[in-house]
DNA sequence: GCTCATTTCGCCTACATTGTAGAAAAAAGT
DNA sequence: ACTTTTTTCTACAATGTAGGCGAAATGAGC
């Protein structure tokens, strides 16, 4: 069994996504978040699937909202990363930025 | 058809190594470079398969050196970043600036 | 100088994990 | 009932990973 589980890159940009939002961390949020933040624009189910994957390996966890008062609207669901999700996070970027490091790939315009 | 193929974590690793090392960018050392830069350690399968993709999608481009004079020394295939990598690189990692922005996650040490 | 073992490396094959989409179901208000 | 908002299901594509085999090149022993 390996202790801390690899992170996908949309499931850091997920997690980056639920921490940037914080109590409003839910499903449309999110997705939104993403979408304005990168351009990358996913189907819900992308999203719910990595969502629950995330779940079960405990770096994410849920609760259920109370229902909106506003026209229609299920209930939603809530997301906060957990301590461990935070950890990976954090590793992750790390392996990031020591091969980052000292290597100018972005053209930086000078501003 | 997807313009720029989107990069998976571990093709980012690859890109980056492969850029810091220069000319000197073959699998073994590739694998070295990533294994001392993020601890992760890789199986050669998994990176000469990571590798092949790549040159697939045309992100990176090989030529097969001449063989060392050294005991086992056989032909190295040297792999170069091409443009389209470098973009892709680019993108992706300037998505997750974008979500890293004005959020510490890493608990700067406070200079 | 030939053969063989050793070293360095590349490549193949198969399988686990992640990424993605689309549509359909559920809940809640009007 | 009908509409809206959000979730869930199902299936499939892409990526990640391991491990072992095979090829090339050298040096040692015969």
């Amino acid at each position: 069994m390996s202790r801390i589980p690899h992170l996908g890159e949309f499931e850091q940009i997920v997690l980056l996504a639920i921490l940037r939002l914080g109590d409003d961390a839910y499903a449309v949020a999110i997705r939104d978040e993403i979408r304005s933040r990168t351009g990358r624009s996913t189907a819900p189910g992308a999203l719910y699937t990595t969502l629950d994957r995330l779940e079960q390996k405990g770096l994410v966890s849920s609760r259920l909202g109370e229902p909106t008062h506003e026209r229609g609207g299920r209930a939603k669901r809530y997301y906060t990363v957990s301590a461990a999700g935070t950890a990976a996070l954090e590793r992750a970027q790390r392996s990031f930025q020591s091969l980052l490091e000292g290597l100018r790939i972005f053209e930086k315009k000078h501003a």
